[in-house]
DNA sequence: GTGAAAGCGCTAACAC
DNA sequence: GTGTTAGCGCTTTCAC
């Protein structure tokens, strides 16, 4: 093994509590004692095991993030501002990915049943309430982004319910009446609150839901492309979609236009997310924007503070969102 | 804290030792004390603090990754090429960010110094030659995706130099003459390899080099605008541009686009690192793929092997490319 | 202001 | 096959 604070110690001529108390910035420790402790730290370019330390003190400072899927930069920015956060208490963040297979949040949840961090904020995730709730007796987790049904975790997500009618809304201000919805048939909760939100806003606009309007399908590209042929093969197609991602939205419009139809005007399609590729894509996608960043530090905030407290905050908490225009709607 | 190997044995009945054989799938433990032990650590829900195994065993089983940004799915499938390859090994990855920040990288790297992770991988670093040559003396760490020049540590990379000969070259086949790169004035040495290459293809094929048909600036996306817009205000105009990233190349062809002008026709376009947008794009884009997966798993396979045994395989590997030739250059 | 020593949870020699 | 025990590196109480 490496250099010890045993040897810090002798080097320095002094005992490992002073050095310890040099590690840790104590306030007892005389002026001379601390320059010989940090002198022996150079010299022998020691590093403190922080096995050790962790161990003795019953914490990592290490929060776990699970995401669902590594490709998708929406959990890259909300990561990114998780990742401020923490530093600012001085914390790390980690990250792995699940692949939204079970097996695989299930070991990797393993790190906070072993100790090897002191939290863990799930962005997505295979358990249902009743497990969710158990683990979060005996651990500090959250949920960032997408909510749980009958969960009581802290839990940080938009207002899916009301972005959703938010976009629907925009689309029938623009003078659609015929709004597809291209959503999932996954039990994500996001999804089926889009979905409700889509719903509402037809209704208090008074235009009737026509279930052939309504496509549901996995997350998966391809079926944004499955939607719009599906769509525009009806005897009254919609002149506008709403899909409940950007990626699918992204599919809906390639599908579009390989058909031969103008985006944005044949045919308005709204996304949600506001990724990176949103901005990027011809024509630029309209879409809903999760204020990420601002997600993750709140989540973060809100996580370590229940980590470092005895009393939880185990709230539902909804950021605002915002409906952005771009050319595939026409605007812009 | 939670229960301890302490009370599994009390609860069993046997001696802590037995239960850490039992924990550990020692042959040396009886039938029915194995019984009694996994009765007891079901009943407590008894789950091994791994501070205290690491500590003790002097290893955590875990590899950081370090990359630059995480908005890149480029890495995103790299990284999971590793998960696969660690976990066959009984490793977890954990990933962070640096966003190409010396200050976090080293703050990262931390946690290989404090033993809090086996070794690390980087995906791109901030670190020169030496600094990483000496961090390899006593730790164990890869580099993957990035080389650098006189590092004298476990390296994973494409063959650069001949991924972008290769591109020039099917652009030359394809009756091209005037071809412009888009490259980075980083001294990151893909970039620069995939320049020496270009130029190679160039010479090789008796074309003459043109200064004003290269393009050097960072990796931003914005770039790959500029570079279009100043080479079309050429008096001769490159009919093709090579780009050395894919989102280079999507800026460069958007841009082309707004243009008015044809992509693929007027203008071929072909990047580098075939990402999930390289094939949602309009059009598609061709471009040079990289063996993620098999990077990643390759890059976790030679470094588990450094950790566990004792002669270190300090090689430079290069993976093979592929040249995939979609829309934007006229092709598919 | 400083040191001695206990102990965090675990594994692995060693003894039986 | 099983138990006792030392000790991994560190922090922190307690004495002085």
């Amino acid at each position: 093994m490496g250099v010890t604070i045993k040897d810090v110690a002798r080097a320095a001529g002094v005992s490992v509590a002073t050095v310890s108390r040099v590690l840790n910035g104590s306030a007892n420790v005389s002026a001379s004692a601390a320059e010989l402790v940090n002198n022996a730290i150079e010299e022998l370019h020691y590093s403190p095991n922080f096995l050790g330390r962790n161990l003795r003190k019953c914490e990592t400072n290490v929060i776990l993030v699970i995401q669902p899927t590594s490709v998708h930069s929406l959990y890259a920015e909300i990561i990114s501002g998780m990742q401020e956060a923490a530093s600012k208490h001085g914390y790390d963040i980690i990250a792995t990915t699940s692949y939204g297979m079970g097996e695989h949040e299930t070991r990797q949840m393993k790190m906070l049943f072993n100790r090897t961090v002191d939290g863990a904020v799930l962005l997505g995730t295979q358990y249902d309430a009743q497990t969710i709730n158990k683990l979060a007796e005996n651990y500090d987790i959250a949920l960032c982004c997408e909510g749980i049904e009958g969960a009581n975790v802290l839990t940080v997500t938009v207002n899916d319910e009301q972005a959703a009618y938010d976009a629907a809304s925009a689309l029938i201000r623009k003078g659609h009446k015929k709004i597809g919805i291209i959503s999932t048939n996954s039990d994500a909760m996001s999804s089926i609150y889009r979905e409700k939100g889509y719903l509402r806003a037809l209704e208090e606009h008074n235009i009737p839901i026509c279930q052939d309007y309504i496509y549901r399908d996995s997350y998966d590209y391809e079926n944004g492309k499955k939607a719009v042929q599906k769509f525009m093969a009806l005897k009254e197609p919609p002149t506008a979609v709403f899909a409940v991602s950007d990626i699918l939205a992204a599919a809906a419009i390639k599908t579009t236009i390989e058909m031969g139809l103008t985006v944005g005007k044949d045919l308005a399609i709204l996304g949600f997310d506001n990724i990176a590729l949103s901005e990027m894509f011809i024509p630029t996608i309209s879409t809903v924007s999760q204020p990420c960043r601002e997600m993750g530090m709140f989540t973060i905030e809100k996580l370590i503070s229940n980590i470092t407290s005895n009393e939880k905050d185990n709230k539902y908490y909804k950021m605002p969102h915002e409906i952005i225009l771009r050319q595939s709607t026409g605007d812009q």
